[in-house]
DNA sequence: ATTACTGCAAAGCATTTGCAAATGC
DNA sequence: GCATTTGCAAATGCTTTGCAGTAAT
């Protein structure tokens, strides 16, 4: 319970302090709750690195002097995410999506956030840069894939 | 069982004709057994116009004349995916992934089909033909995520 | 005849949720 | 003191799997 901050590497801590205030604020603005729990998990995202999944967090947090259940890691990794500060760089929606390739060229999506609508887009100039910046990284492509989230024509005009 | 081709509506059949022949040559190099359960779900995959999901497939055969079962049919699409006939546009892998965004400016990911490292990549070029795309499709972006899969320099390298 | 595939139902597994106890305000 | 959070464990829901029967070669 204590999450004594001095014990942290110094880089950690310095992420740490700028970035709970911007947590509190976002937190103060929707009428939540200042916790201790939302501290060790913030502190603990800014312990990694990169990349990390949710669950594996939940599994650091299991168990010694900053325990936070697992539930509660999941539950403020999402209040993270609409604060800005964390990114979901890969997701379980419910279900995988398909579509076929077959008279079907390459293409990428724009997905609703409020309707889920999938809207196709595909630009030459993307698959280049892209195709260049893997050869700049040694990196063999075998498939990319694009999707941008926000809101729809639709959804942002209408009702 | 039937299978009935000539009840199915003309660019699905055309669709249909063109793709078996493909995902046949796929199975017989596998030394795979060309079966009705993959024919059933080659022909319903291209019944879709564009974006489904495994488990709405699944709902679709799971009753009626053409009825496969449940695993068949995720088995099936794993097949198509392998032989190049269907294409994964939103997939759940084992869990979410994050990362934190303080200090952290949007990027992008390739990520190693082999050893499972992300390789961190920006481009502002990128950035700006997204934004163009939809600005032009009258979408408001909210964030994108770009992920390009394939083999790494060091896998690709190495041993 | 072999051997792979299918169907079924049960198991897996990350994530979510209900509820009583704890904590922040 | 009252309302939100937390922890726990059970539920959820998509996907995978084991196994016995069935179909393809």
């Amino acid at each position: 319970m204590s999450m004594d901050e001095r014990q942290l590497p110094e880089e950690v801590r310095e992420s740490v302090e700028q970035a709970w205030p911007l947590f509190v604020d976002f937190l103060k603005k929707k009428e939540a709750r200042i916790t201790q729990a939302r501290k060790i998990v913030l502190t603990q995202v800014f312990m990694r690195h990169d990349h990390f999944c949710a669950d594996d967090l939940a599994a650091e947090l299991s168990s010694g002097p900053n325990h936070v259940s697992r539930g509660t890691v999941y539950r403020t990794l999402a209040l993270m995410e609409e604060a800005g500060l964390v990114r979901v760089i890969r997701d379980t929606d419910v279900h995988a999506h398909y579509e076929h390739t077959f008279n079907h060229p390459q293409h990428e999506h724009m997905i609703c956030d409020q309707c889920g609508q999938f809207i196709e887009f595909s630009d030459e100039q993307i698959v280049k840069l892209i195709a260049k910046a893997c050869s700049a990284h040694g990196f063999r492509e075998r498939t990319h894939r694009i999707a941008v989230f926000g809101i729809c024509r639709t959804c942002a005009g209408g009702a």
